[in-house]
DNA sequence: CTTTTTGTATTATTTATTATAATACAGATA
DNA sequence: TATCTGTATTATAATAAATAATACAAAAAG
């Protein structure tokens, strides 16, 4: 998994270390069970802070993506192990968005057809 | 149109402001040509500061939302007016929340019928 | 047993962001 | 003239984000 961070973002570091992981999970390209790059190797690798890569997995852990365990890591959460609740940010945050796409003058198909596209672009 | 702010989130005032406006016009709550409040006038109403609100007004003034005229305030765009293009922040937010979704346990089709549920919320 | 690696806690510091407060100004309106 | 409009200004406070250096417990490898 290659993660690129955008320094200029007005996105926290930490927040686009898990946004992406959680992209790269739902798209496949990060396994149930694999585990994900040492925290100091991680930080080293983008040149970012140890504790801005913990912070990301702690995030990551709470919400239930990954697991971690100090034997051996940190770990895409096992396929069996669901997580049922649909947070509240999620709801809205997709709503905001297809709000911002209605705006910019996509119509209703075209928008759906997006989503479509994006939801297919996650083979696991 | 009635405002809702979340002064526990992480999100901050300026930008659920935003947010809540973008879905309102969307949502046809806000019509095109209508005027907002006055700055004041909001930040009185929401018990923040003048500033809070105006950095809210001219986010939406810079993303295209809203015309902000001296005379008249601050309106919503007018219909004719278009924003043809999409924020690549918009797309990549779409597709995080997707992919939350989809690890939440969202079937393909669900949240397809999620996000066509949404668009026709958007009746103007 | 020693060394290494794991995530993470700790403490301190720096920087950036957010929000507030009190004023003020230009332009338009009544 | 007085009163709206958005917004610029300056200062200040509070919070969040990121870094740095160190340390600790737990597990694995040597």
């Amino acid at each position: 998994m290659l993660l690129t961070l955008d320094f200029d973002s007005e996105v926290p570091i930490y927040q686009q270390i898990r946004n992406q992981i959680v992209v790269g999970i739902a798209g496949g390209r990060l396994s149930p069970g694999e585990r994900l790059p040492a925290t100091r190797a991680l930080a080293e690798d983008l040149g970012v802070n140890t504790m801005t890569v913990s912070k990301a997995y702690q995030l990551l852990r709470q919400e239930g993506y990954v697991a971690a365990d100090r034997r051996a890591g940190v770990m895409v959460r096992p396929r069996d192990a669901q997580v049922p609740v649909v947070p509240e940010e999620t709801v809205r945050g997709l709503r905001l968005r297809l709000c911002e796409l209605r705006l910019a003058g996509l119509s209703r198909e075209e928008i759906l057809r997006l989503c479509e596209k994006m939801c297919d672009e996650e083979v696991d």
